[in-house]
DNA sequence: ATATACTTTATTGTATACAATATTGCTGCA
DNA sequence: TGCAGCAATATTGTATACAATAAAGTATAT
């Protein structure tokens, strides 16, 4: 259901619009990680009573966008060096199957919408919003999930690819942005050829590729864990 | 987090007591898929408001071990014959690989547990607990997923278990319950002896057996989703 | 007798109010 | 000045109250 995407003319989910906004925000990173998220101050940005922005910080909570403590609040996540390597190393797990998946499944109208995201992640590049761009360049790889038609898996794609821009945020170092729509162009192609082999072979690369761009090495860590370092040497 | 249990003695949680007594009634299968937990039952039965119910419901809906209809509520959920598939074809692609890498941290202690998750587990059938085996039989490989130390990957496995708990509950078709002692033995002694390839094979093999121990052909829908059929052959 | 419209009831969605906890700022003392 | 303890403030956790929607029941008309 999350993966379709079906336009519901009527019903209002008041929630998931807020979770909508926080969540491009963060993938935009235009909020940055360890951003601490006040109940009262998204209520009234969003004109909604703290009982749906609770509900939508939890929401995010869960897929470990925001992390929420206890009597404290919540805050944007921010991904540890050993987390984000988790996380790219599940993709690395899940994605080239998926890829595979998807390039005996796709139709015609599939290869649209990869070609159509590709351009639109392109236009953004050009025009210097690097956020958009990034958003753009992870709902591709849902796409594929989706077009893979493995809703189980998709949904941890989906998951795993939110946290990666939490993870590009904090670790990326190459000074081109994204230059990754070769490695799209390539995959698109040979899901369209319906080439099985290549999609998946193609997708491990890409993968790789995106690895390599990350440095893991240990950074001052943010706010929060900063804090808790502090209390630590006290004692 | 999730995984560890770390004994947290004063924090109380109530929400999550909540969430843990609800899965395990639905792990224990004393909670039917399709059953509807309306909000004031379920906070009379606790004694917290509906408050920290919808939380809770929300929190276990995310797992999909529960499905919130607008308007309608929660009931526990009922995976379609595609849906319970695509779990088992999850845990074939995330678990061999996780007690691979089980077989190369295990410590000594580490396989105390298994052990100690396997006895359990036998006594509880001959006790004729039924529930209570097949709830420690998914724990066993939820601990295999902690030795492995991934916790991204482990939070997967964990949600694949809990669901697996209702596919079994719909599709199970063999006599004797859970004699599935024999493969978790094996597993743990080829963990034990850090014998990667083994532990590796063994899960997948285990897995293939569970997956032929379900019967996936069409049954008839839950009350909700019959009622919906209704509907359609209507107009 | 059945079907349809309306009314009533029950249940969920959202907002607000109160309680508990954490944070911050003061005051006084060494 | 610096720190300890207390007071004030702010924020989160939980409960309750009100609004919106769906379900059930009832009456009336054909």
């Amino acid at each position: 259901m999350s993966l379709l995407h079906i336009s519901t003319p009527k019903p209002k989910d008041v929630t998931q619009k807020v979770v909508d906004a926080l969540a491009l925000a963060i993938h935009e990173h235009r909020l940055a990680p360890a951003t601490k998220l006040g109940e009262d101050e998204i209520g009234e940005i969003y004109n909604v009573s703290r009982t749906v922005v609770r509900a939508a910080l939890q929401s995010l909570a869960h897929i470990q966008l925001v992390e929420i403590q206890r009597n404290k609040g919540a805050f944007v996540a921010s991904p540890t060096p050993r987390e984000a390597r988790e996380v790219f190393e599940a993709r690395a797990l899940l994605e080239p199957r998926t890829a595979r998946s998807a390039a005996s499944r796709a139709t015609p109208s599939d290869i649209e919408i990869l070609k159509d995201h590709i351009a639109k992640e392109h236009a953004a590049l050009n025009a210097g919003d690097n956020g958009r761009a990034l958003n753009l360049s992870g709902r591709f790889h849902i796409e594929i999930a989706r077009i893979a038609d493995q809703d189980t898996i998709g949904r941890f794609i989906e998951t795993l690819i939110a946290r990666s821009s939490l993870v590009i945020a904090l670790y990326w170092r190459r000074e081109s942005a994204l230059c990754e729509s070769h490695a799209h162009h390539a995959l698109v192609q040979a899901i369209a050829d319906g080439d099985e082999q290549n999609a998946e072979e193609l997708m491990q690369s890409h993968l790789v590729d995106l690895n390599s761009a990350l440095d893991f090495r240990d950074r001052p860590a943010q706010t929060l864990n900063l804090r808790e370092l502090l209390q630590a040497t006290d004692q």
